[in-house]
DNA sequence: GTCTATAGGCGGATAGAC
DNA sequence: GTCTATCCGCCTATAGAC
């Protein structure tokens, strides 16, 4: 915190370009290959002005985190806007980009507890805005929310969605048409808002 | 493979516990920590000891998965032929203890060619096991395995389940209770094998 | 099979000049 | 705000004694 934030001032974006930079080498090498020196490099610039922005490569992490996650609040709520909320989950969380930092984070978290703190949060507030979607769109159709309760929806659209992408990173991909087409063959088919229910919900 | 396999000579265990020692540490610190000199201290032995056994790092984390995999296999298909496979593959995959460790080896898996291919080959044995199971479990209650191909309801219990260990592992919860709940309500109403279907296999 | 010792490099982090 | 220079520790891996 005592690092500049939003001071636009004298600085020529290499804050942004150090984050940028971080998220690049995590993704592609690991988060043990995210050195200081490394990123710095990376963002043209030498390796101690990383610790003028950050007190810590731990902080860095966080900060890395802390940036993407607007974005990506920003375009799940775009999404989830569309007509058909089920599919556009489905889609929004078969996105391979963000499955290489995901784990890298998730690997992170497991051992620091800062990240794992920042992480939870985010989950939970991602989990609350595809769960409103849900429940929107199931009651649309005229599904017991009783029995299916849109969290467990959500959570069952978007998990399944994330493993295939996990798996697909690692090269594995026994099974995935089969499973593709099942979901998508139960998001076609609650696909359409049902008559009756369109008119109790009027 | 220059190193002593089976030979159980001269060795006082040193290379079971090197393997053991770094999955307690990539397990506890992440494998960022499992270095050539704590995992000897772990294992109580010095740290030049690692490289008589294995050639590198790199090498020693291929073995610590191999030495994991017959392990896990068998434990699988013990628990698959319980009475109920389905509920099996699903309590299965819940166990918490292998969350930590897998995810790191999903990390190094993203970066690391030798680990990437272990993993991939492991987890094809792990899904044509797990689907053997179930396509009888299925077959026995009387469901269509073209509108349900078990690779897919494979697919979707196991990898449901290993979701929510890996949220938990980072403290996420919300909503657990009702996507549990959901699964085993569906495994429930799934249980027993239908009385026709049970005819029609005779 | 296990050790001591060491080479040579990369790491996080800080001090202080500009 | 960005740099140079530096401290010091830990890393992988090897050589060679026992």
């Amino acid at each position: 915190m005592a690092a500049p934030r939003k001071a636009r001032s004298a600085d020529n974006g290499a804050r942004l370009r150090l984050i940028a930079a971080t998220a690049t080498i995590m993704r592609d090498e690991g988060y043990a290959a995210a050195t200081s020196r490394r990123v710095a490099a990376e963002a043209g610039v030498k390796q101690a002005l990383v610790y003028y922005y950050f007190p810590s490569m731990d902080d860095l992490f966080l900060e890395v985190l802390r940036a993407g996650t607007e974005v990506s609040l920003n375009r799940i709520r775009d999404a989830l806007a569309a007509d058909d909320p089920l599919t556009a989950l489905w889609t929004l969380n078969s996105d391979l980009r963000m499955t290489a930092l995901n784990t890298e984070f998730m690997a992170l978290a497991n051992h620091r507890k800062a990240i794992r703190a920042e992480l939870k949060s985010i989950a939970e507030r991602v989990r609350d805005i595809e769960t409103a979607a849900v429940t929107v769109a199931l009651r649309a159709r005229g599904i017991d929310l009783q029995a299916a309760p849109p969290v467990a929806v959500s959570m069952l659209i978007a998990q399944t969605a994330r493993s295939l992408c996990n798996e697909e990173a690692v090269g594995v991909t026994l099974g995935h048409d089969e499973l593709r087409e099942f979901v998508e063959h139960q998001l076609r088919t609650l696909g359409a808002p049902s008559p009756e229910a369109a008119h109790s919900v009027d």
